[in-house]
DNA sequence: CACCTTAGAATGTATAGACATATGGCGCAA
DNA sequence: TTGCGCCATATGTCTATACATTCTAAGGTG
């Protein structure tokens, strides 16, 4: 694969910050040098260097020059990946069960389920996750019916409602927090265990633009599941 | 804020797809077309098409078109911050004790160990982070003197090895697993919890091109620290 | 010495055109 | 009918230029 000119430029100069050769700070060549180096037009530095910037591995101010920015911030990529697609990935063989569903009102002086129903009703969806037959993980999910009307026809024996709405329901922000508590008695019952067990606990809210769709909460096994989250490109 | 015609040209693409007025799959109109509609040059489309390839939500072949890539395989944004910058943006005040410091070889067998000492001898530090003097994780990291054997010098005592990595080691990869599991006898005392309690685990592993920097495990305590990931970027 | 103005430097955006290269469909020939 | 080759289409890359915007530093003025 021969790199275009761009691409090398771009290669070139990401190699020398991760390398170190260029240090956190430092100001980059400036468009004109570059071009020297390398016989181009500045519209191909510009690309080189504004894909730099997109990437945030440099940043870039009018009238000053580009410099390498500082140490990665560190966000890394957290994959999310859909629990039955998972659990087959690991080799298992993946079940899922539900246990509830109820159409309801948000509770009253619940502020998080209040915004969630917008003033209309809420869809329970209680479930329990199950690989090669032994319970995985417990997860209670509210579906807002003022964003997925669609949701009260469909079949939900078969396949989770997270799968679900992944296939039927476009968001555009999301956010998961993850933390580990004791099972109490109820997901203890459910997950098999005993209780107090520590459970991998992972609570997701997604929104199109402003418009709240769903939460839900997970609890995981925690001696049988983890999440991964990765920087950089290459190891498996 | 005025967005510049590629900008808005990419935005306008952007909200269709994720409006759902755009399908996966379907094709977008050609640069052609676009340069009509926008009445500019095609380098200017083409600066917005290629922005919106670059962050995966279109796909573009040669000679055949531009298409709307599949519904995101959705990876998240993991913050993961340095620990004392995150807990005093929390409002606590943070505290660091290294509690063993000692250079030994790898353990024989360990295969992790080995791959990380690379035939040279690591740097076990471990140590307990605590938030308004309360014990919030412990952790037990390993560094591998032969990709930093500036380390041995370094003074430990009272800022985390995590944080003098981050200032003076650049890595180019990491991986973060994360999961849950009871306190064992040894981290229970350590955070003065009973035997059992459930802990969050994140191990990380970070690496300079192939080169083994340092592995790192820490156990918190489940009830008084959580992760968090995102998806999208306006919500605070 | 402190402050303000100004010229130059550097990036941001956009144009119009040129040639390269991969794709897919259409028509012709066996 | 089938298979091959050609060509229109669409994107990929690059050039040379132009003007706008923002920052920095130099130099002059009070």
């Amino acid at each position: 694969m021969t790199l275009s000119l761009h691409e090398r430029i771009r290669t070139d100069i990401e190699s020398a910050i991760l390398s170190g050769k260029l240090a956190p700070e430092d100001r980059l060549p400036v468009e004109h040098e570059l071009m020297q180096t390398y016989q181009c037009s500045r519209m191909t530095v510009n690309k080189a260097l504004s894909a730099l910037a997109a990437a945030g591995l440099i940043e870039r101010r009018k009238g000053a020059g580009s410099f390498v920015g500082r140490p990665h911030a560190h966000s890394m990529i957290l994959d999310v990946p859909d629990l039955p697609v998972e659990v087959a990935k690991r080799g298992h063989v993946y079940g899922y069960q539900l246990l509830v569903r109820k159409l309801r009102a948000a509770a009253r002086g619940n502020a998080e389920e209040e915004l969630l129903a917008g003033g209309r009703r809420l869809l329970q969806l209680d479930g329990l996750h199950s690989a090669d037959g032994a319970p995985l993980a417990v997860e209670r999910r509210l579906v807002s019916l003022a964003a997925v009307p669609a949701i009260a026809d469909a079949d939900l024996e078969k396949e989770p409602p997270g799968t679900w709405l992944l296939r039927h329901v476009p968001w555009t922000e999301a956010e998961t927090r993850i933390s580990a508590i004791p099972a109490d008695g109820e997901i203890a019952r459910l997950l098999k265990t005993p209780v107090g067990t520590a459970c991998l606990l992972v609570e997701r809210q997604t929104w199109r633009s402003s418009e709240r769709i769903t939460a839900v909460r997970q609890y995981f096994l925690g001696t049988a599941y983890h999440l991964v989250a990765r920087f950089g490109s290459s190891r498996p």
